[in-house]
DNA sequence: CTGGATCCCCGGTGATACTG
DNA sequence: CAGTATCACCGGGGATCCAG
């Protein structure tokens, strides 16, 4: 029920580190919006991530099956990524946290720009 | 094409500094699944979390409105946690994604441990 | 074009001690 | 009990250069 936690295999932890590092959302969002896509293409989309960066986040990506990494071996090369079943699967989720923060983050950022929240005593 | 990206209010970046952080998601499944806790309660339950840490965590949950903390002034103090109906509203998503990861991560262990096949020749 | 290899920094995290 | 306050650490991540 609630032990989830801290044995070996937690979900949560699980989770986190497939999704929670900083690329790895936005690149499976990027593949799922454009479908297969170049390495620069993905990059150029996302537009602020490091070469060295997108290449560790695919390699995680690919190691977990949630996309699939196509090599020809042409000059110059060219390699496509394509989102696996598994990662497609994956993408209704992470499609409803974004509605979730595009839902609250307006108001989330309101208060907190109001941080003079007085402290209320409690009966 | 998707611009989700790299604005300053991407709500995936958004989203990934609410429940990405290490211990976030941890705390939220456990207010989740007892109701209201104490702060050694929720500490006991998640196990591995520092003092440190656990304060950190709920100051930033509180700050983003998705639990509330209540401050009862005894002797000794009492405070206690709860989420907020904005933090319930992220809570169902949540568990899609816990329910994704048990249904997933055993397959995906194994296709590591087959990946890795030990290099005799490492040079 | 797609990375691999290096170097380095910073911030998230941990450990410990102290306090109202 | 529920926190602060400090110090230390490590590894994720950034910048740059090199290579097939």
């Amino acid at each position: 029920m609630k032990e989830f936690h801290h044995h070996k295999f937690c979900p949560i932890r699980d989770i986190l580190s497939r999704i929670g590092s900083k690329w790895s959302m936005l690149v499976l969002v990027t593949l799922d919006a454009n479908g297969t896509m170049r390495f620069n293409e993905i990059q150029k989309s996302i537009g602020d991530i490091s070469q060295r960066m997108l290449t560790l986040t695919v390699r995680t990506l690919e190691a977990d099956g949630l996309i699939k990494r196509d090599v020809y071996p042409e000059v110059p090369p060219r390699v496509e990524y394509t989102l696996t079943d598994r990662g497609r699967s994956l993408m209704p989720l992470l499609k409803e946290l974004v509605r979730w923060a595009l839902d609250n983050q307006e108001q989330i950022l309101e208060e907190r720009a109001k941080l003079d929240v007085p402290e209320e005593v409690k009966e």
